[in-house]
DNA sequence: CGGTATCCCTCCCGATACTG
DNA sequence: CAGTATCGGGAGGGATACCG
């Protein structure tokens, strides 16, 4: 506020904090996905948060949208070198809060559950 | 909001993601400080954003608060071992935000800086 | 399929004043 | 020094409907 630069450690949680990006990246991290698959594999997110998140990791330069324009539209996204580098520290930090969890005796969520049947 | 499980990279965030416990983390990494010395190195936080941050902190167990009764009260606040282990992480998404930040031209502010004199 | 548009609301955060 | 108390604003997020 103060300062004219930036912290560093916070410039970092802009680009990867706020309610999904972590579990976007994530997502993206062995494979391509398109928009559906996305939507799927983050479970409870709308579609307008969806688009929000993917376009600042975008514009960030985090997450590569590719359009292939056929006739069912189909959009592919991906992840660009710099948003890799960031692979093993969020595993590191997945595995550090499992054991937190764990520790409290929280249940965590299998990341490839598929949708449960169960209505809310 | 299917599940009943939490993603554990959610998890992580929750933790230490918000506006300010990523720097209170930064700050106590290699020594222990008190309040006013905290608010002074998170520079633009308010007391109740450092109390509230700093509670948070304790309650998750990354933080331990000791208050020494003296007749000018001194409470200090340092690391536990479970937030330590994530100084690597932190670290290297500090530099990795460092190297971002260059290619960008975004000024990066260094994290020792004193207050500056100059009116806001 | 891959999104926008719109409305609404909650929670995070800020500023300021005050207290043991 | 180390915090509370109070009020208020604004960004981030949720639900739903609609569009090319």
């Amino acid at each position: 506020m103060i300062n004219e630069g930036i912290c560093s450690v916070d410039y970092a949680f802009q680009r990867i904090g706020g309610k999904y990006k972590g579990r976007i990246i994530w997502a993206l991290k062995d494979k391509v996905m398109r928009y559906g698959e996305l939507k799927r594999y983050v479970q409870g997110i709308t579609p307008k948060m969806l688009t929000q998140a993917l376009r600042e990791l975008e514009e960030d330069g985090l997450v590569q949208r590719t359009v292939y324009p056929e006739v069912l539209p189909r959009v592919e996204y991906l992840l660009t070198g710099e948003a890799k580098e960031l692979i093993p520290f969020i595993e590191l930090l997945s595995c550090w809060a499992e054991k937190q969890m764990q520790k409290r005796g929280i249940p965590s969520m299998v990341q490839h559950a598929r949708p449960m049947k169960k209505a809310m």
